[in-house]
DNA sequence: TGAGTAGCGGAATGTTCCGTTCCACTAATG
DNA sequence: CATTAGTGGAACGGAACATTCCGCTACTCA
């Protein structure tokens, strides 16, 4: 049960604020990552006061929110992980989801906001792990072209996120089409060789360092 | 014969810093929008008089550059549709030397940030009938899979653009790179149907207006 | 029932950032 | 030479924004 079903009052509304106030966080910040404070407390509909109440800083807030962006792409895989469905179709289900919950890609464009921290370099360590057992799985299953990277399909992962239109009501309904897409040309067999190389883990770590 | 073969002396290195200060923008703007134009003038190796000697505000130079990246999209529209060689292959090559030159990219990325002008809005306008001309010709030649429209490849390409890795030296081929992906998943026969419907042209004018 | 206070809204503050202007200097020009 | 186009960069002014502060409300609990 949940404190806000739980308490009553004054507390019970601090309560709901909390999650009012990390909801809007986490849209403001992932539309864009360098908003001001106060669209955040606009949009959670509360004062400034609510959210320093809460975190004693913006780089606080923004550390908490990578914080739960990481731990929501790394639920979102092992759930990924667990399905027992078809490799493929567990696959597309699973990446499906981390766009639709925008998890990874907050954390990914907000990583670069605050200084590191060691913790959070764990938590990336262990999404990537997770990502890559995933990845490694499908591979074995022979339907993951094998000239694909796991640091490539977490890139093209971010891209999608990043299809924009202003005013759109239907982004999410374009993101899951591009995925879609990418997802099809990921599939083996291979329709042909790509050009360079393929991405490199270390290459996406270097953004979890000082 | 350029300005800055033709010319002498303080004329001639006037000539020369034109360009400089061009390129510098470009690298700059597109790689962050909202630079200060203080970091152009860095980057060109130049005083910041010598841009407000040329534009006379942040807001001219954007449009500028704009313009420019406009131009420079039409024109590589306009070689791809003279290119004789078979549809595919010309597509392909097109849309590849449009994100190596990220000229759109600049223009959909610096389009909000300067108040319209009919001018650029006809210039939109022109570049993308050129698009759909050529998108129409890979169609009819039954190469392209026929439920991706024009917007959707426009909106993709910007996305291509948006790749990136903090200090990486190889951004431009990984861009390439997952073109190409992109591409293989455009072409005909579709390995299944895509969700959601259609980016379509409207969606994407709507940035041109104020 | 009333003093005490948790929680809050939003104005005020201090600072940083950045577009633009200004001025002194250099060297091409005529 | 005197003039001035072209320039570098410091100085200025205003906007934006994180953070602090103050006064208010309405729970809480004796």
């Amino acid at each position: 049960m949940s404190d806000s079903a739980r308490l009553d009052g004054r507390r019970r509304q601090a309560s709901v604020n909390d999650g009012l106030i990390l909801d809007a966080a986490r849209a403001v910040f992932l539309a864009d990552p360098a908003a001001p404070i106060a669209d955040v407390a606009r949009r959670a509909g509360v004062g400034i006061s609510a959210l320093y109440r809460r975190y004693p800083s913006k780089e606080a807030l923004l550390r908490e929110l990578t914080r739960d962006g990481l731990q929501r792409f790394a639920a979102a895989l092992e759930a990924g992980l667990a399905d027992e469905r078809d490799a493929w179709t567990a696959y597309c289900a699973t990446l499906a989801a981390v766009v639709e919950g925008g998890s990874q890609a907050l954390a990914q464009r907000l990583a670069g906001t605050f200084t590191p921290d060691a913790d959070l370099g764990d938590l990336a360590t262990r999404a990537d792990g997770l990502y890559r057992a995933l990845h490694r799985r499908v591979r074995e299953a022979g339907v993951l072209r094998d000239d694909v990277s796991a640091a490539d399909v977490i890139l093209l992962l971010e891209v999608v996120m990043l299809v924009d239109l202003p005013d759109s009501t239907r982004i999410g309904e374009l993101r899951q089409r591009y995925l879609a897409l990418v997802l099809q040309s990921l599939r083996a067999p291979a329709a042909g060789a790509l050009p360079g190389a393929a991405a490199g883990g270390e290459e996406l770590a270097a953004r979890w360092q000082g």
